[in-house]
RNA sequence: GGCCCCGUAGCGCAGUUGGUUAGCGCGCCGCCCUGUCACGGCGGAGGCCGCGGGUUCGAGUCCCGUCGGGGUCGCCA
């Protein structure tokens, strides 16, 4: 090692050594005849001192030094207690200039940063600048632990660290996938998997019983603040056992994750239903740092004269203190609204003397009038929004009211990490964007996995399958935190005629079926072990643990809007040679689309 | 693909109803400074106001388009 000691280990203790440091300039101070330099290097930060001013005049901020010299206490009057080094400095005797640094793009140091955050897009385009600063590199640190307190725990438990490929087969599941020219089968494609799930269920079926895998995943989906179109998951999955074990081994896992910022999360984590989820937040992934659940109105409004109300569903959420707000702030949270595709937010403010104002109040009988503050949980000066309409956009609309509320009015509890798992999903939902939206209830076809296509229905609601597809629940469990899902699982099919009743409910014929997962249908026959796993997003997982904005910031090399890669320059154009190589404009063989294998 | 917001010096920002030479802080460069830790002092450099078009006597400012970034809805099993 070119050092003998790190600068950020040094205490008092060593006063009198004499020791080689080797770092960063993190800023310096000049005085003339004196100089000091912050050393920074990953242990931290400490003071040297340079006597000799030609050495200390030419030095700038984050040249790469290498520093001999002795441990000294600091005079009295002259510690720094804000640093842990604070208490001594090194007295430079040689300092050697391992590396320049030209002029900075933006501050490194959190000293000079004082001027304002520096812009995402600067920052990613030298991430290796930004990494040198204290919050970016922390986060990085930070996720480094995340993912050993993952391994500990799996192997603790016997689990198998198994790779899966990248380059494999496009898979009709549900995102976009990334396409990769085969140059020895010009034509055909090989796709980055979305997920390892093919590949996991067949580890199961080979006796692996216990898989896991930080694995990379792919989707050409467009951009989101908590989106990549590279992304990693936890992925894991496991034979021979039931939904509980699946649960309880996760909850160890997030356990020890948690612990790495001091949080002992509850156990066991509280669960509720999908149903309940949709109906008192709104969302499959509630956040429970709040209270303030919608309230089913349905019933109450059973004969009213409202036209409005006469629907599928009237649900109403209570803005605490809401009946103060101005006539444009209320406009606001119709145009609101209708950037979410809702015709409007319906809203009554509950007046001081307990009168109903607005609107609505107008056209809803006394009798409703009466008993609604009470019924929905409002109080004198609160605002109740509903939502009428269709069921599932109507709860969404009044979920994401709720959650708008919890923020303007901070009802958000910041600190607090509030966990659910969500059961029971079902196990289909209609796919025609009409039903989605409520309007009409289309009969029998059209149906889409809710979790994924290899999700085992409760055994209750096998023999119903086919009559009535939207009635099956799933041994489906989502991992909730804050009102991010953090991952899910379920436990997956195992057996080939399951298997391809729930693909005949999805409009997946047999030879679709045979033709697109026919390796896993195949696999199925030879004595699968009944199987389950889950896979956690870990981008999100580091972000939260982080206290990060975005996954962006506990993602190395994060890719910007558009999937552009502000560092390398990526996507970038290929040339002529490398097309024809690739075979990127190959023409696919006439009624061949099946691929290379069948030539 | 729809909608909203932002592009001014290396970085963070200001720039009035359209009106002289586009400012401020940090950073950068030079000189000075022996106890600072957001060191300090003096001096200096640095701008296609994202790009293209339009309106106007005159555009950083208004209009249209476009590119880039961010957010959001669709989408993301």
């Amino acid at each position: 090692m070119i050092r003998t000691h790190d600068a950020g280990a040094l205490r008092a203790e060593h006063v009198g050594q004499t020791v080689t440091l080797a770092g960063w300039v993190a800023n310096r101070r000049d005085h003339g005849g004196v100089a000091f330099i912050d050393l920074r290097e990953a242990s931290g930060v400490v003071q040297v001192v340079i006597r000799d001013e030609e050495v200390a005049h030419q030095l700038r901020a984050e040249f790469c030094l290498k520093v001999t010299g002795e441990v000294t206490a600091r005079r009295e009057g002259n510690e720094n207690p804000n640093l842990a080094t604070g208490a001594i400095e090194v007295v430079a005797t040689e300092v050697e200039v391992l590396s320049t640094a030209a002029p900075l793009p933006f501050p490194i140091s959190d000293a000079q940063s004082s001027s304002g955050e520096v812009g995402e897009e600067v920052r990613l385009k030298y991430r290796y600048l930004d990494l040198r600063r204290s919050g970016p590199a922390a986060a990085i640190r930070l996720r480094s632990k995340v993912n050993k307190a993952a391994r500990d725990v799996l192997d603790r438990h016997d689990f198998v660290e198994v790779e899966t490929p990248t380059l494999t087969r496009s898979t009709p599941e549900g995102a976009r996938d990334f396409l990769v020219p085969a140059r020895l089968h010009p034509g055909s494609w090989y796709a980055l998997p979305q997920s390892p799930q093919l590949f996991k269920q067949l580890l199961m079926v080979g006796g692996m019983e216990r898989y896991y895998q930080i694995a990379r995943c792919y989707r050409d989906e467009d951009f989101r603040a908590d989106r990549q179109p590279e992304f990693t998951q936890l992925d894991i999955e496991m034979s021979f056992v039931e939904q509980e074990d699946v649960i309880a081994l996760m909850e160890d896992v997030l356990a020890e994750m948690w612990k790495l910022i001091d949080v002992e999360i509850p156990r066991p984590i509280p669960r509720m239903t999908y149903a309940e989820a949709m109906a008192k937040y709104g969302s499959d992934k509630p956040d429970l740092r709040m209270g303030n659940e919608l309230v089913e109105c349905t019933d109450y409004f059973r004969d009213t004269p409202f036209r409005v109300f006469q629907a599928e569903y009237v649900g109403a959420v209570v803005m605490p203190g809401g009946a103060s707000q101005p006539r444009k702030q209320l406009d606001a949270w119709q145009e609101w609204a209708k950037q979410r595709g809702a015709k409007g937010l319906a809203y009554v403010l509950v007046q001081e003397d307990g009168t109903l104002g607005g609107p609505v109040a107008k056209n809803i009988t006394d009798e409703e009038k009466a008993g609604l503050a009470a019924h929905v949980g409002a109080e004198p000066g609160d605002c109740i929004f509903f939502g009428a309409g269709a069921t599932k956009s109507s709860r969404a609309l009044l979920g994401a009211a709720r959650l708008e509320i919890g923020r303007r009015c901070g009802l958000i509890d910041e600190s607090a990490f509030a966990f659910t798992w969500v059961v029971d999903a079902p196990l289909f939902e209609p796919a025609s964007e009409a039903v989605a939206s409520g309007d009409v209830a289309v009969g029998g076809g059209a149906w889409t996995a809710v979790h994924h296509a290899f999700t085992s229905p409760k055994p209750e609601f096998l023999d119903t399958l086919e009559e009535s597809p939207g009635e099956a629940l799933a041994y489906a469990y989502d991992i909730v935190c804050n009102g991010s899902e953090l991952g899910g699982g379920s436990i997956r099919i195992h057996r080939e005629d399951v298997q391809k009743r729930v693909f005949s409910v999805m409009g997946i014929g047999e030879e679709e079926a045979q033709e697109k997962f026919g390796f896993l249908l195949d696999a199925f026959k030879y004595g699968a072990p009944p199987h389950g796993g889950i896979a956690v997003g870990m981008d999100r997982i580091c972000a939260i643990l982080a206290g990060a904005d975005s996954i962006r910031d506990v993602i190395a090399f994060p890719k910007s809007g558009g999937g552009f890669d502000p560092l390398t320059a990526a996507p970038a154009p290929i040339t002529p040679a490398q097309r024809k190589e690739a075979g990127v404009d190959a023409v696919p063989a006439k009624d061949d689309a099946s691929g290379p294998e069948q030539a």
